[in-house]
Order: C-alpha cells, then structure tokens, then sequence
DNA sequence: ATTAAATTTTAGACAAATCTAAAAAATAGT
DNA sequence: ACTATTTTTTAGATTTGTCTAAAATTTAAT
C-alpha cells in the first residue's frame, strides 16, 4: 500500500502520540499537525479505510500493527537522513529536522537501506532518538529527564527533545550535546530550577522547562 | 516563490524540451508528463498566472528568463541527488533517475550547496550530463552522437540519454559507460547499425537507435 | 479552396486535503 | 442531575491537479 505526504505525517504523529497516551484524541493531532479538529477528522475516516488504524468516532485513535510498522519505516526513514545532515553535510542539530522532514517522503525502501550502510547502520540519531532496522526493530528507551536526576550523581545526556528547534540552538549555543557529561549541584525548589556541572567549565543554571526536555543516563 | 512537485515536473519538462525546439507544444508535454492535453493547457495556465513563462493559445509555449532559473535550479538537484546516489550509495546509473525524481522536490537551498561540497562540486551526473552550479551556470554542451562519428576516428562516450533505463541497463551490460573510449570500424547502411572496436574487446555491433542514444567527443 | 485530420482548448466532473460554521456528543461544574 | 463548556463530527465550500467529452482552431490533403 502507499501512503500520501499527508497521509505519512498523520501516521507518523499518531506513533509519536502513542507512545505516551494510548488513545490519541482529535484536538492532539490537530494541534500537533497544525490543522483544524474538523481535517483529522476525515483523515482518521480515510485512514480508517486503509485498515491501518482503530478509529471510533469520539473515542480517539491507535495504530494497529500494520499502522505501526508504517510508522516505524517513516521514523527510520526521518532520522537517517537527520543523520546524514549533521554527520555528512555538517548542519547544527537544530536545522536537520525541517530538511528530514521533507526527504523523508521519498519511499524507496533501496535508497534507505543503502543509505543506512553507507552511514555505517547508526543506533541514534542527532538528538540520541533510536533509528529502527530494515526489519523496524527499535531500541527500548532507557532514560530519564534531567528533572529526575538525583544531586551529585554523575550522569551522560544521551536524548533532548527534537521537536523544538530554539530548544536545540540554545543547547548547541550551551555546549550541551549528546554525550554530555553533567552533574546537578543545587536543585531550586521555588521555579525546578537547576544549577549543572558540566567537565570544568562554570557551573551553569538550566530552567525547569529546559531541564524536562533533556534526557539522561547514569553511567 | 515556491512550486509544487506538479509544477516542477512541467517546468523541468518545458525546459528540457525547449533545448530542441524553442517552442514546445501542448501534445509535446502531454506525452512526457504522462497526462492528457487538456491538463496540460490547465498547467500552462496557472504557470504563466505565476509569470514565468510565455503561453499563447495554441501558440505553444516558452520558459521566461526567470523560468529558466527555476529549470535550471530543479535540475541541479536532481543531477546532484544521482551523483550521490550512484558515487556514494552505489547504484548503477539506470537505478538513479527514478529516485532522484523524488529527492530533486526537496527544495531547501542550503541542502542542495552542502550536498555539491560533500560530493566535490562534481561536473556531470551518471550520465554525463552538466550539473548547473549554485548560481545556475552551466557548461555548454560539445558533444556529437555516435552515429555522427566518422570511421576509425577514436572517441570518447561523455553522455547518454537518461530517459529510459532499459537503455541504460543494456550499455551497462555491454560495458559502455561514461569515459569509455572508441572507434566505429565498420558503418552499415541498411540498417544505421555500427560495428565498434572498445580497447582490445571483440568487436561488437550497435543498433542505429543505441547509436543515436550515445554522445561523444573526439580524443 | 474546401474538406479532413490533428491539435488544442473549454466545460464540467472528480478526488485529495484542507477550511468554516453549525450540530452532536462527551465532560465538567455546580 | 442539569446545565455549561469543551471536544468532535457533519455539512458544505475551496484549491490543486487531474480526467472525459465536446467545441474551437490550426494544419494537411486533395
């Protein structure tokens, strides 16, 4: 079966939602997709009709396996070109995801097999988000927010939210990265407030806000 | 100004057409696009809407100085995109044109530039074909077909056509590429056909309408 | 110079993907 | 439990790019 841009960017959004929510409501993916309630509406009808999805009307949406599997070919699709963009062409983190977002419309499975080689078959991409196989195996998750970090334990960012593009260049603009060794000093219970360690350098301050959308390991 | 991949595909079309003819018809582009003359007079339309290029009813049609650049843009990209996909990815050169149909839509600037100084600011494609550079410059063509060729003068093949891949396949299979030198010894009237001589390969025979599909240069 | 044939355009329809406005259903507040 | 609010769906319209069938125009043939 073949899918539309359009079509692609539903189910790939609906994955993503998925992943948190279980059932996916009308208003997250029309705020997520930028589109009016009314549009997803008949899209999930037209999907519906694809048997790729559950959908009962007001009761929300989930992928079915065959959604899934789709889904995961586009996520692999998306961050093997984000890949490429920052390990080949040399673009800052924060500017892959807008570029990927249109290559990854191109559905040749031969291209994106090949290019997986060609890169050398990489795990994560530049936000540290896991880049299923040919078969659509995905690593697990395993880590956790900043937030969560306890004080004085030494831990490696391996995962930021890539969503946000002002959320990366101000990271970049942080020298925080993927592989960044980091430590919390001081937690502020007044605003969640943060104060990080990070090698030698001065000890530097990270929001609430910011602190939430990077992701971490113990090592 | 931004275009559709429908829009493109025209724009390319027109451009690549108007190289022979200066003007090029209504049935012209309906054969090449693969769609009905009726969508065709729709496209044209809306492109001269846009002011592009020069339409008059049943005159046929032009593309305008600004045209051209849109051309010659859209072809930069799709000679880079087969470039890459046959130098870095390893396709053979009658697996290229079809996907770099599909990558030459992706319309980021920024992309298409890093991409040429990853690949070395190439010359040709696969085929042989002037790859436009960033401010749309492109070499002139000084190229004859091999039909042209006189007897027992040595060449060198520097272009084939790339529209159709079962003839890429077959040079592909006798091992005539890009660079390949040689020499029509024999020349048969009857029929158009040619005996060629390449390095100290047994001599081999090519149809008149292979012949035609083969440019080169004297050494 | 007429007529026949080919080409091109017009008119009207359709599918995909979106929208607005209004109706229907579910949820929350008192 | 009833009402108000929020969420979701339905109905109908719009844009892009295509189609078929018919009309208009140009080109070719005698």
């Amino acid at each position: 079966m073949n899918f539309s841009t359009s079509e692609e960017n539903y189910i790939k959004t609906i994955w993503r939602l998925q992943q948190n929510d279980s059932n996916v409501t009308t208003n997250e993916l029309s705020a997520e997709l930028q589109t009016k309630p009314a549009s997803v509406t008949d899209m999930l009808k037209r999907l519906k009709e694809k048997k790729i999805l559950n959908y009962e009307p007001y009761y929300g949406v989930k992928l079915n396996g065959d959604g899934k599997k789709i889904a995961l070919s586009i996520v692999r699709r998306h961050r093997l070109w984000e890949y490429f963009l920052a390990e080949k062409l040399g673009f800052d983190w924060d500017a892959v995801h807008d570029i990927a977002e249109e290559l990854e419309h191109v559905s040749s499975t031969e291209l994106i097999n090949r290019l997986d080689e060609f890169l050398g078959f990489p795990k994560t991409d530049p936000h540290g988000d896991p880049i299923p196989d040919s078969k659509g195996r995905i690593e697990a998750i395993n880590h956790f927010a900043l937030t969560q970090l306890k004080e004085f334990q030494l831990a490696i960012v391996v995962n930021v939210t890539d969503k946000d593009n002002s959320l990366l260049e101000m990271l970049r603009l942080k020298k925080i990265g993927i592989g960044t060794k980091l430590e919390i000093k001081q937690r502020f219970s007044y605003d969640g407030s943060v104060e990080v360690k990070i090698r030698n350098l001065p000890l530097i301050t990270l929001s609430e806000q910011l602190a939430k959308n990077i992701f971490v390991k113990t090592v």
